[in-house]
RNA sequence: GGAGAGUUGGCAGAGUGGUCGAAUGCGGUGGUCUUGAAAACCAUUGAUCCUUCACAGGGUCCAGGGGUUCGAAUCCCUUACUCUCCGCCA
């Protein structure tokens, strides 16, 4: 959520940066502007009823004190009126609120100046690429059948037992989801992260306050009974702890980790990009959430992308950088990084991780502030990444990494598996 | 799931329907004292909207929402949450 404060003092620019988004909100902007004048007098007409009425209930109970029960009568009857002229007010007030608030919700947030604009992931900037490709005979196997081979993975007993997209990983398969975990979990403490292990299913308010709702409802699980949603990605969770809290300016930044099963949706995906691992209802992640201060988010997002790239450097994996252009960038983010692993049997790009800043657009939803020294609380900034997002990075170690008779595992995982191949005898 | 009790400022904890934004204590901040620190003492201490260049002033906030009343932290309804007992149970 955009601040109104902002719109007011910049509507043209806000309306210009929107464009980058392919998002035209001139109108919108205008008419929130005037719905805010016109919350504002409503709201001082409002103030005055009441501060008069406020008098007035004073003096009766004077009045009734002293005794002049005549005089206090009259009062009442002027009182009463008054209290009507409130309540039309506030009704009115009321209305205009809610109005100015569901026209301000459909903003998405403003790109950062960086982003190149576009309409979709073909305009995306590749800003960086690392790691050479495998070299790899012709009759390589995808993911999802080196899984059968060696039985690491099993789709059709998910489709048995939940539906498609809910795979059983097992043996080595469940193993080396297990080491990947611990892995990103160990690399995120020494990198100065506080571990958390969230609740996997959220409220309502939580939802909106990171802005999966109200738009993106139809993207999460939903358990009608409770009215709990299903998190689509641990950064709900961890974020919203956050949520009306006024921090200390010394507590930034703020940086939390948490490895959590997430759960979507994905109405509307088909063909080869559901195919396999590619994308499940089910899967793991760890996520990495920090508050920061907006003179530095910036410089954070640039850390943690650095951060990032690591991680898939232990992983031996060749991967590539993205800015998103405005097109493909999210409804609430300013700057996104995305990171795309090579795939080598599939022969594509894989997204296993997006990087984002925020700035200020969660931080308002959910009145996420900080306070100085000697200073009004402000809105902090808000970033999180995927580090990593497993079913992406399976997909390619085992692709990569295949040969005719098992799978190398990169050495950095070892010490967490326990094992250094893949093959039949293990599995 | 059943029965009961509760939810007040950063925390603890008072509060008879009328000057309560709220006693008191702790904590925080500033100061006095001290070579320094502690102790003691003094002062200060939230959020939010609006008017204003500013000074200053007004409104709202005692879990959320609604109601009764001239007037509600205080009475009523409702939702959420917490606690206790019972039941169930990893």
């Amino acid at each position: 959520m955009l601040q109104l404060d902002f719109l007011r003092q910049n509507r043209d620019l806000a309306i210009r940066r929107l464009a980058v988004k392919n998002f035209d909100a001139s109108e919108l902007v205008d008419e929130i502007i005037s719905l805010d004048q016109a919350r504002k007098s409503t709201q001082k007409e409002l103030d005055d009823l009441l501060a008069q009425a406020n008098r007035l209930a004073k003096e009766i109970g004077q009045l009734y004190k002293a005794g002049c029960r005549e005089e206090a009568g009259e009062a009442k009857t002027e009182s009463a009126r008054l209290k009507q002229d409130a309540k039309e007010r506030e009704k009115q007030l009321n209305e205009t609120i809610a109005q100015l608030n569901e026209k301000l919700v459909e903003l998405p947030n403003i790109p950062h100046e960086s982003v190149p604009p576009g309409n979709s992931d073909a305009d995306n900037e590749i800003i960086h690429e690392e790691g050479s490709f495998p070299q790899l005979t012709d009759n390589v196997l995808p993911h999802w059948e080196l899984a059968s081979r060696y039985r690491i993975i099993d789709f059709e007993l998910g489709s048995k037992v939940t539906g498609a997209g809910f795979p059983f990983y097992r043996g080595q398969g469940a193993r080396l989801q297990r080491a990947l975990i611990n892995f990103f979990l160990d690399e995120a403490l020494d990198a100065g992260y506080l571990e958390y292990q969230p609740p996997l299913l959220i409220n309502e308010a939580s939802g909106f306050g990171t802005g999966q709702l109200p738009d993106k409802e139809g993207q999460m699980y939903f358990v009608g009974e409770d009215k709990l949603y299903l998190i689509p990605t641990a950064e709900v969770p961890i974020t919203n702890i956050y949520r009306n809290v006024i921090l200390k300016e010394t507590d930034l930044p703020v940086k939390n980790v948490a490895y959590s099963s997430c759960f979507r949706r994905e109405a509307g995906s088909y063909g080869k990009d559901v195919r396999g691992l590619n994308r499940l209802h089910q899967f793991d992640k760890v996520e990495i959430v920090q508050i920061e201060h907006p003179g530095r988010s910036y410089q954070t997002l640039e850390t943690m992308k650095n951060y990032i790239a690591g991680l898939l450097r232990k992983l031996e994996l060749p991967f590539r950088i993205l800015r998103l252009c405005g097109g493909d960038l999210s409804f609430t983010s300013a700057l996104t990084y995305d990171f795309e692993v090579y795939s080598a049997a599939q022969k594509r790009w894989l997204e296993v991780s997006s990087v984002s800043n925020f700035e200020t657009f969660q931080a308002n939803r959910m009145k996420l502030r900080f306070k100085g020294e000697s200073g009004k609380p402000q809105l902090a900034h808000t970033l999180n990444g995927s580090a990593l997002a497993l079913p992406r990075v399976v997909a390619a170690l085992l692709e990569n990494n295949q040969d005719e008779k098992g799978i190398s595992i990169p050495s950095a995982l070892h010490r967490y598996t326990g094992f250094a191949r893949i093959d039949d005898q293990k599995a």
